[in-house]
DNA sequence: CTGAGATGTTGTCAATGGTAAGATTCTGGC
DNA sequence: GCCAGAATCTTACCATTGACAACATCTCAG
């Protein structure tokens, strides 16, 4: 194991993992507590500061992973535009806390190029997933609708059983977009 | 002036106030501190939990405070749904901070009875702005499309400049909800 | 093998939220 | 008018936090 050596070997991962694990269940961002997160990474509370150079650069690398998964996810959903809203609803509910900070732009430093970036590759497979309707409003309608039901299911706002999917419950709510 | 008593008297007040400045001009409720806001409203940083019984308490407050606004707001629109739908994101741009704590439910207890309350009476309004489409359905697709853009206007992922209005850039979003 | 840089730790500091104990003011009954 | 009790606010203290600096340990090129 790792345990032995006084190098980590994987700080980097274990602090996303760990961060991800103390914001799902330790109350958002405001309750986050980076000794916390050193604590459940079995490291020592300043460890962070050289990788992410304090509490914002560790949130930043959460967001800029957010951005990835929520890009990957959206690409492997394909072109049609109620399934890349059902995916993108999926993936916030599937990853609360990355979506959660993700659009929280206060949290991080919005700069960061590897946000920054990541951020880019999110916005462009959302794009390419609703090119048939090549409309910027339409865009603009599709993105708000599913971005707001997946809001609303997170903080509580629609009634939801623990194992209920998210998708499945926004399929026919994103079919009421009116699609030229 | 209400300076000389040593009872402040209308603390409360004071308090909702400095609370919404410090949360609009100090980064979102993360960053918020009782001692910031105390200093605000001119007392000392343990008056509140008097009155509030702590942080969660005073954002309670500050959700409640937020519904009743979105109630209010709501009922002037009148039941067209589109106007409805603007006046929501209105509102949501206009009071910034009450609508991020509002639907932060890890940041208050939601079993407040004044939140309670409030945020029954908000969704009222909105089930009556609605009334025209009966449907569940179409109720939380337009909920989600005014949510969503509210959400995205505010975290800045819609390109705008400071003194565009939120609603004027919403309308045709909206309109391309199919109602029934 | 060696020293320079990368990686983690320990120690310290000001700021924070919560709570307890005390000070001040208000209120209602006489 | 007056005073006892309640409401309101302050001061004092504590554990925890994030940032930073100084130090310890490891890695690796030459």
């Amino acid at each position: 194991m790792t345990d032995r050596n006084y190098h980590h070997g994987d700080l980097r991962r274990a602090a996303l993992t760990a961060t991800v694990e103390a914001l799902e269940d330790g109350g958002g961002p405001a309750a986050l507590s980076m000794r916390d997160v050193a604590r459940r990474a079995g490291v020592s509370h300043a460890a962070f500061s050289h990788h992410f150079g304090g509490k914002r650069g560790l949130l930043a690398a959460v967001a800029a992973e957010g951005y990835d998964l929520l890009a990957d996810a959206l690409s492997a959903a394909g072109d049609d535009l109620i399934e890349a809203g059902v995916a993108y609803v999926r993936f916030a509910a599937g990853h609360p806390a990355h979506f959660e900070v993700m659009f929280s732009p206060e949290l991080y430093d919005r700069d960061v190029p590897e946000a920054a970036a990541a951020g880019w590759r999110a916005r462009r497979a959302l794009t390419e997933a609703l090119s048939a309707s090549a409309n910027e409003t339409t865009e603009l309608a599709a993105w708000s609708m599913v971005h707001g039901f997946a809001s609303l299911w997170l903080s509580g706002s629609i009634p939801h059983g623990p194992a209920d999917d998210a998708g499945d419950f926004a399929r026919p709510v994103i079919r009421l977009l009116a699609v030229p």
